[in-house]
RNA sequence: GCUCGAGUGGCGGAAUUGGUAGACGCGCUGGAUUCAAAAUCCAGUUCUUUCGGGAGUGUGGGUUCGAUUCCCACCUCGAGUACCA
């Protein structure tokens, strides 16, 4: 009987299905493990082979772990609102939801068919209202939170208001909006409650503010800056410009030391960490005021290098910087304000794109220095961003390229402060050895020391004060979106109020178009119910509005962050009624302890994720700070394009091989009208495509050969190779080993069907290897001593692979010992029955069937992997090839285990040896277990 | 520009506390089986060679008895980030 694939996986699908085999419990004997993939944005599209490729290898490792004793929690879900569905509504009308529900539904059936182990009585749907209704949740419980930096902790709100009316603001150390005044305990209790509403909206943890956005006007939507590449839209490449707004925010520079200490304690890559590092881009120097001449005006300025200060020969401000108008002489204005003009017409991309050219222009005013007291000029020039410190910089040119470029482009003088180093060429950016010169206190002191000194004495003269600054700004929270969550939030004479908790959730409205409205308000301004009563706690009609009970909601709908920064512990009590986690789930889970899903999510999800989860936990609602222990990107799986070549203006299409001198046009052609061998079926192609019926060919050898090359898998470009097919040609367990055996997890590898068939190949291998013809036949003898070597060296291989994830080699390991046991002629119980629980988490099918024929009745997942690993451990001997000074002679054959010097013991006293040595004793001699003696003569 | 990562046969890729480079698979070549094909099985497959060998892991140096692995310089590719003061 050949390996009928088909039936056996669709009959343990089956099996797991109706027996639950993966459902976890809150409660277990056996130590927990939570094993996470990223959850799916369910796409029209449906999957491709890449889409799995984490899922499996997330998914061995969690039968792997169910086998050495875990308590395993390895849910999947989906996150559902997003943009996709909603454009397709507004193209053909068809509600966001409905199609969201058919796209589940056909991930759901592909992902079935590959066999994974996901524990589907957790499901979760981000755009389910028992699911947003606690996203709702989280973001009262931010706009109800304070952040307080002496403390390093989220407070509540009525604990602020507390100190406010015992003491006021001016002792609270909090993360606010920079505009915030002082004000007493006895200025607080006079207030108004608007406008104590207006004063705690500065300080709370999600508040509304006059922001300057990211907008795109194709997608009629706000942006954050990790949904933009070079400087248009992630998603359809649109042009982004930047526009005032009334936006709700989250604090999460509140964060940022945290978010940047704790990536320490995770078990993640270096790049990835790196990468959040950067994009918190922590700086440490110095805050330095300086006074306008001849006016009352001052300004600050960060920098890095207060050490430097004595080399300063011109201030730079941004273009946008406020006192840019103030403090420009009347000589100067004219030119000054061409330049702010000029400036202000680039768009961010322009700007971003053009770095080399240098311009500027001076104000006219001077600055004084606060040492020295002599006269700076203050210029103006755009490579001084309004948005980052205080959008203003001491120019010193010797000690920044910047600087130094653009003194050397206005004619500026340039300063030298350091001993012994020429800055006539360029800037010298060093700081270790660096020794200051010309610089009053700090002449003759290293950069440390000057460093230390500098701050010291601005702050002794109240010029300036240490400083740390982050780049990490606070994130837009609103969208301007149908298919989103809606905030909890009605307005009263114009400020926000949030909806109880116990009327949430607050549904989505039904709207009648999913674009935004004439007046240009968002797509939820097209809804007539969306209003609050707070009399009734309900949504009401638009025409009830009296501002007194009946209050406009919010029209702006969440982001599609909001619903994933938690939904790891919803997962882990799901469908909970009460509460978005009970406490009990959640500390006997805690979270992550391996998360598996694409780099692409480096600074935006895993960031804000991060933000929350700390939030949550400061309110005492978790008991972890972090969301995920251990994280691994996987690679992406790229598609192999294959291409036909059209002669310019006509239907002919000419070979690949073919084209030589001629104009032609390259069409992106179906792969799967192209054979292993790059062969195009032609019959196929005319039928492909109306406009190719009548197509000619110019041909190499009879044959069309096509073009490729290595691209993205996308449904647009025709290489997307589906995993139902593959499954239903070669099966789920060849498509799970395939997937993994392409290359390292972690790499960006092309998908190239032609080498399933080895994978193929070695799982029927394996079948044969205990069916004799149609015949299901084990032996029961004692497995040969060869054989049980294979063995043990697969089990000793494979779980140190899945231990490092190097999947791709476990695939190999398992290969080489089917072929050693076929050579062998092994088809002994005694190495069958363990090898089915080794493969079982590559190959779960086949593993299931061998499993059961051995006469088990409970399905593998239940088998005890440490118990074959004790018991069939075997003495292995090994053959340790003798070399002298590097040429290898002899092999010796030894146990396995004995220790370096018993090998070298061994090796001496052999007879081969000795003739070698002939007498002289061995100057060194060099052991390495298991691998190689060295004697050096 | 900066940060991180990677360069190994025709291809995907193995091998690092420094120890027989090219495991395993694809492809290719030859053979068996077959009327034939598919499938399967067996053998071979880094290059070069006067069949003794010789060369070889991006390039050039270095450390070492021994380097794909460690160090220095350079080249190429990929990812992230970018006037961040």
């Amino acid at each position: 009987m050949s390996y009928h694939f088909n039936k056996i996986e669709e009959k343990w699908q089956k099996y797991w299905a109706e027996n639950q085999t993966f459902k976890a419990f809150n409660t277990s004997e056996k130590p927990k493990y939570y094993v996470l993939d990223m959850f799916p944005y369910p796409s029209g599209a449906g999957l491709h082979v890449g889409h799995p490729l984490g899922y499996i290898a997330s998914d061995i490792y969690a039968r792997y772990k169910r086998h050495k004793g875990f308590n395993v929690l390895h849910p999947q879900g989906y996150d559902s609102f997003g943009l996709p569905a909603e454009q397709y509504a507004i193209q053909t009308g068809q509600h966001p939801a409905l199609t969201t529900q058919n796209n589940i539904a056909r991930y759901r059936e592909q992902l079935d068919k590959i066999g994974f182990s996901f524990d589907w009585s957790r499901e979760v749907r981000t755009s389910e209202p028992d699911y947003y209704k606690w996203t709702q949740w989280i973001f009262i419980q931010l706009f109800e939170s304070w952040y307080d930096l002496e403390a390093e902790k989220s407070r509540p709100v009525s604990e602020l208001v507390e100190l406010f009316s015992s003491e006021g603001n001016t002792r609270v150390n909090a993360a606010c909006d920079a505009d915030i005044a002082e004000f007493s305990a006895e200025d607080w209790a006079q207030y108004a409650e608007d406008e104590k509403e207006q004063i705690l909206l500065k300080y709370r943890l999600t508040y509304l503010a006059e922001t300057e956005v990211n907008w795109c006007p194709q997608l009629g939507t706000v942006l954050a800056n990790d949904e933009i590449v070079n400087g248009v839209s992630e998603r359809g490449g649109y042009p982004v410009i930047r526009k005032k707004m009334t936006q709700w925010s989250m604090r999460i520079s509140a964060f940022a030391e945290r978010l940047l200490q704790d990536l320490n304690k995770l078990d993640w890559t270096e790049s990835l960490k790196e990468s959040q590092r950067n994009w918190i881009g922590k700086s440490v120097g110095a805050q330095v005021a300086f006074k306008v001449m001849n006016s009352d005006a001052e300004f600050e300025v960060f920098t890095t290098r207060p050490d430097t200060i004595f080399g300063v020969n011109f201030m730079t401000l941004a273009p946008e910087h406020e006192l840019v108008s103030k403090i420009t002489t009347e000589d100067r204005r004219q030119e000054v304000e061409a330049y702010i003009e000029a400036t202000a017409k680039r768009s961010e991309r322009e700007r971003m794109a053009d770095v080399k050219t240098i311009s500027g222009a001076f104000t006219g005013a001077y600055a004084e220095h606060p040492f020295t007291k002599e006269p700076i000029p203050i210029w103006i020039g755009d490579y001084v961003l309004a948005g980052y410190g205080t959008g203003a910089v001491m120019a010193v040119p010797c000690g920044d390229q910047r600087d130094h470029d653009f003194a050397r482009h206005f004619d500026l003088p340039i300063t030298n402060i350091f001993k012994d180093v020429d800055v006539s060429q360029e800037a010298h950016a060093g700081k270790e050895g660096t020794v200051i010169a010309n610089s009053d206190f700090l002449s003759g002191l290293e950069y440390k020391e000057a460093l230390n000194r500098v701050i010291l004495e601005l702050e002794k003269t109240g010029q300036g004060y240490g400083k740390t600054n982050y780049r990490l700004r606070d994130a837009v929270f609103s969208r301007q979106r149908y298919w989103g969550e809606p905030f909890p939030v009605y307005y009263v004479n114009g400020l926000p109020k949030m909806i109880d908790l116990e009327h949430l959730p607050l549904r989505l409205p039904e709207v009648e178009k999913y674009l935004p409205t004439e007046s240009g308000e968002p797509p939820l301004g097209n809804a007539t119910n969306w209003a609050w009563d707070t009399e009734k706690n309900e949504v009401v009609s638009n025409d009830k509005i009296n501002n007194s009970t009946v209050f406009q909601l919010e029209l702006n709908t969440m982001p599609g962050w909001a619903g994933s920064s938690w939904y790891l512990f919803r997962y882990m009590d799901a469908g909970n009624p009460d509460v978005f986690v009970s406490e009990e789930a959640q500390q006997y889970w805690e979270n992550v302890d391996l998360y598996i899903g694409g780099s692409e999510h480096a600074t935006g999800h895993l960031l804000y994720s991060r933000f929350w989860t700390k939030f949550l936990s400061d309110r005492g609602k978790l008991s972890v700070e972090e969301p995920f222990k251990k994280l691994i990107n996987q690679g992406m799986i790229l598609g192999t394009s294959a291409f036909v070549y059209r002669l310019e203006g006509e239907n002919v299409f000419i070979s690949a091989t073919q084209i030589k001198g001629n104009n032609v046009q390259p069409i992106h052609v179906d792969v799967s009208l192209v054979n292993a061998s790059d062969e195009l079926d032609v019959e196929g192609f005319k039928k492909w495509r109306p406009e190719f019926a009548e197509a000619k060919f110019v041909l190499e050898d009879g044959r069309y050969i096509v073009g490729r090359e290595v691209e993205k898998m996308s449904k647009s470009k025709y290489n997307v190779v589906n995993p139902d097919e593959i499954c239903e040609r070669y099966g789920a367990d060849t498509l799970r080993m395939y997937e993994m055996f392409l290359g390292p997890l972690e790499q960006a590898k092309p998908w190239n069907t032609a080498g399933i068939t080895g994978v193929h190949n070695f799982l029927k291998k394996f079948w044969k290897l205990y069916h004799n013809g149609a015949d299901f036949q084990v032996s029961a003898k004692k497995a040969s001593a060869d054989s049980l070597k294979s063995l043990h060296k697969t089990i000793k291989k494979v779980t140190e692979d899945i231990e490092d994830f190097s999947f791709n080699t476990s695939v190999s390991t398992f290969m080489i010992c089917v072929n050693e046991l076929t050579a062998q002629k092994c088809s002994s119980r005694e190495v069958l029955e363990p090898l089915a629980v080794l493969i079982a988490p590559y190959a779960p099918h086949i593993a299931e069937e061998l499993w059961q024929k051995l006469g088990h009745d409970k399905s593998i997942t239940t088998a005890n992997y440490p118990e074959f690993e004790e018991k069939y451990l075997v003495e292995s001997k090994k053959n340790y090839p003798v070399s002298f000074n590097g040429k290898m002679r002899f092999t010796i054959e030894l146990p396995m285990d004995l220790s370096k010097d018993e090998i070298e013991k061994n090796v001496l006293e052999d007879e081969r040896t000795k003739n070698q040595l002939s007498g002289s004793t061995p100057k060194k001699v060099i052991v390495v277990p298991g691998k190689i003696v060295n004697i050096v003569t």
